[in-house]
DNA sequence: CTTAAATATATCATTATTGGTATATTAAAC
DNA sequence: GTTTAATATACCAATAATGATATATTTAAG
């Protein structure tokens, strides 16, 4: 059984400029994503354990931080940000004129 | 038939005090409701004619503009945005600790 | 290497969201 | 008052998102 602590592991890999570039190149549609990937490994939980406080799967979790979040809802990000202390907020920001 | 200048009528609207009040004080879980509301009459489209650029249906933005958008999905807002020449943008915030 | 945990992918059933339509309400113009 | 446009509400069918499960892949520990 492997012990983990994430907290550590992500603050010791920011610390590595190419671990930290890479994990800032991330496109911007995958902000919501990067963030609750964060949020997650700060927790210190795993998929399955996020998923167990959110009342959802594994696969789920896996799904949304996979960064294809444009088919999930507010009520499903909504439990996310409740499991996580934090909650979703949405804004629209005005693009350039076409 | 009336004739609307919804640009216009939006800011004067906003330079009553007690409109701007009331106006203000709609909740935070409001806040994007409120925003598609301000982009639309902004771009002077009326709900219907927002609908059909949106390619949905009027009934389904006024229940956006409603505020309960707890049951609203990505894919959704991402037409709504389009439409309103904006793209819709989330972030976590973190609450305090329980 | 083996083993075990974590994450990712796939499939299909269930549920939630949206579409479509009709109609009610509100508000303005006349 | 009437008429018309705009918005809101209600209902159910169609569609999209999620649940549930199984399994594959990745990664780390030994």
């Amino acid at each position: 059984m492997r012990t983990y602590d994430y907290k550590k592991l992500l603050k010791e890999e920011l610390k590595n400029p190419e671990f930290r570039k890479e994990y800032d190149a991330l496109a911007e549609e995958f902000e919501l994503a990067k963030e609750v990937i964060s949020l997650r490994l700060k927790a210190g939980l795993t998929q399955k354990e996020l998923a167990e406080k959110a009342h959802t799967s594994q696969p789920a979790i896996a799904r949304l931080e996979s960064g294809h979040y444009t088919t999930v809802s507010m009520s499903f990000l909504n439990r996310i940000g409740k499991a996580l202390g934090a909650m979703p907020e949405i804004h629209f920001r005005k693009l350039k004129a076409a």
